[in-house]
DNA sequence: CCAATATTTTAGGTTAACTTAACTTTGGTA
DNA sequence: TACCAAAGTTAAGTTAACCTAAAATATTGG
């Protein structure tokens, strides 16, 4: 067989799992075909081929014109493939030097190549992280993964202080962006402002960055990928 | 293009380079079809395929019936990916506790996912290492690569002093075996018997291993792939 | 509640990499 | 020198993963 993986799947399949799991986790339902393609940039009827081969392995129930679910066969395979990626993010930046808008790219092209046992050495090397650079959960072996309960700063109100602790885009020019405005998670602020009908938000950082810019204002697309916690 | 390999190469496509550029080294002249396909155990037509694919992309040239030759930018990629592979394996063993005889399993997966610029941290991490944990050279970024004027420890005199500088085997068993007789890279030891007829070899060791065994008989095809300086 | 629209699947086609079976070429020797 | 075995290629078929175009099903708004 041609599987090439560990896990025994395609690289493709295993790409496929990771996007049916993030979109049942983000919307609660079944995965909708369009959706998949949508996420993976392929043309929906690949979807329907690669379906049919992934619930035929048991990793998906498949409900015909009614999307897609994980079984937990599927579910396992999806959060290790997750933790493959968020320990290799995590140890491209701590010894290799990898800046976080970089290395999104790399871990997943290697996600796919590396042994468990390689995660594993990495993961030690880095006295098992819980989260990536990005400051994603990273699931344990056994496949637990934490639930942070996080608000998007486009929905902290006016006044609040909170502390930034996910960001979730890959993108690498809106990385390196909320870099340069001195956010990264970790850092505190408030909420100065907050303009209506999706508008941007102000905020004060805590600590006065480098560059003397401690006020800063965020637009809304922005704001809704700044995942923080309220003090 | 379904490449996925930064080379614009698919993973098989790197796999037979490397082959022919170690058919083409170890035998002067051009590659054998069939040699071809022995060393990566595929069927030949298979191989018929693939030189096809690699010539119309002018990394070989191909004279039907006769064998293939590596152009200009067939051995450059070659090189490549032997870099690519042995940068791998050092930084494996080094960093990430690896044993010689693990190591090269991993980093044939690796060597096609991983990029230029990580391949080139690693490097640097480990001050640009000459040779991988076997003793086998690295080329360099420009695709040079020493070429030591080493004899196999089967071909020594009796009663020669000699340095180990490289095994040339890649199965694990063997090497674990080798590792145990206390033999690696820059091992001294005196050539103290050989027998006739593709018959064993004695060996010294100049330092005394821990267990205490400094002489050690190795089988005629064992002392094929254990390459030494004479002293 | 039915028609328009959106979603999904089926049908049919491509490419890369493999296979086995059958044919062709080469080169050494009787 | 003609023949035969080894080496190599062509032919035809498989599988995975993609594609476009067309058909089927689901949803929704008038």
């Amino acid at each position: 067989m041609g599987s090439q993986t560990e896990s025994g799947l395609s690289r493709s399949g295993e790409d496929y799992l990771k996007a049916i799991y993030a979109l049942q986790t983000s919307h609660g339902g079944p995965a909708q075909t369009n959706a998949i393609a949508r996420a993976l940039e392929v043309a929906p009827p690949s979807v329907s081929g690669m379906v049919k081969r992934l619930s035929d392995a048991g990793l998906l129930e498949h409900i015909p014109y009614h999307g897609v679910r994980l079984t937990g066969a599927g579910r396992r395979a999806a959060l290790r493939m997750m933790r493959r990626h968020r320990i290799l993010e995590a140890y491209l930046t701590t010894k290799l030097g990898y800046d976080w808008d970089s290395v999104h790219a790399e871990a997943e092209r290697l996600e796919h190549a590396v042994s468990d046992r390689l995660v594993e050495r990495m993961a030690a090397a880095l006295d098992d992280p819980r989260y990536d650079p990005h400051g994603a959960p990273i699931p344990t072996t056994s496949g637990e993964i934490e639930q942070p309960a996080l608000t998007p700063l486009a929905d902290l109100p006016e006044g609040s202080t909170a502390e930034l602790r996910m960001v979730s885009d890959k993108d690498s020019e809106r990385l390196r962006y909320i870099a340069s405005l001195g956010l990264r998670p970790g850092t505190g602020f408030e909420v100065t402002a907050r303009q209506p009908f999706s508008g941007p938000v102000t905020i004060r950082l805590m600590q006065e960055p480098r560059d003397g810019r401690s006020e800063q204002v965020i637009g809304h697309e922005l704001a809704r990928s700044l995942l923080c916690v309220e003090e």
